[in-house]
DNA sequence: ATGCATGAGGG
DNA sequence: CCTCATGCATA
């Protein structure tokens, strides 16, 4: 048995993972409405399905109540094809017009199919944490109960989500198909890292830094300084806050949740740094 | 479910 | 220093 992973980490320590499911919980967001937005960036090469491909995030999000969306048709492809930078020798051939289950999904699917995957999941009685830790001994990729959740709830990029898609989808059908197959986990235990207590920075504060956030959220590092001189927060932790903040920008469903599609296509090159304090 | 954090990889 | 994938700890 594969007890080892290859991570160089390790995993928690053996207990008892009684945790409530998220079966009746659901986030509480009111509703958002459907539209698209345009990701500018995302043209780093993928080893295994490196596609340059554009995608536009079909930011609709519905609660617990059951999905009602009228998003299963998407009249419009997402292949609004950007320029790549990287040369494509023979992939530039394919012409991606509707993959049911291969290749690069699209936004939608990737949406379909986290939806899907969550109702099932929860139908055969399996926590998120369950998932991750059966990932691992049945293909060697441990995950976290966070980073399952992060895929149901689609907040991962979506190269990460393309990545994950393969192997949850694998595991929905061991899960299903095998109705008395208990899957034996084991873990193992080693733990030596010291973690840094997590600094909770107060809402006015976190305001504040989002109001630098709008203004510009590339800060030089001296602007971090002053930044967080003045907050009186390490430079470390207003400088990490910053990078989280980029990468939920990231996410497939954005924190800003716009109500109208506004594209911005100017890009600040000439000018980093934002002065002003 | 999410906030802050770590670390690998890139420049 | 950054991005990006990922997760411990916590709300």
């Amino acid at each position: 048995m594969a007890t080892a992973a290859s991570n160089p980490y390790s995993i928690l320590s053996s207990s008892s993972l009684v945790h409530a499911d998220s079966a009746g919980m659901q986030q509480g967001s009111p509703f958002r409405n459907p539209q698209k937005l345009l990701q500018s960036d995302y043209l780093q090469g993928v080893p295994s399905n490196g596609h340059p491909l554009g995608h536009h995030w079909v930011t609709s999000l519905s609660d617990g109540t059951p999905w009602s969306s009228t998003l299963a048709t998407s009249p419009l492809d997402q292949q609004d094809v950007k320029p790549d930078p990287a040369d494509h020798g023979d992939i530039g051939s394919h012409h991606c017009q509707d993959h049911s289950d291969e290749e690069t999904p699209t936004s939608d699917e990737l949406e379909q199919f986290a939806k899907q995957f969550k109702q099932r999941r929860i139908k055969l009685g399996f926590t998120q944490a369950d998932v991750g830790l059966a990932l691992g001994t049945l293909y060697g990729n441990v995950f976290s109960q966070t980073t399952i959740c992060r895929f149901e709830a689609l907040q991962l990029s979506f190269k990460n989500m393309c990545k994950l898609k393969p192997l949850l989808n694998k595991w929905l059908e061991e899960a299903d198909s095998s109705t008395g197959s208990p899957t034996s986990i084991d873990k193992i235990a080693a733990q030596g890292r010291k973690r840094k207590k997590r600094t909770s920075i107060e809402v006015s504060v976190k305001g504040v830094l989002e109001t630098h956030f709008l203004k510009c959220p590339k800060p030089a590092a001296q602007e971090i300084s002053s930044l967080a001189d003045s907050l009186q927060l390490e430079k470390e932790v207003v400088r990490v806050w910053f990078c989280n903040r980029r990468q939920k920008e990231k996410r497939m469903t954005p924190p800003g949740d716009q109500q109208q599609h506004e594209v911005y296509s100017h890009n600040v090159k000439t000018d980093t740094s934002c002065h002003d304090l």
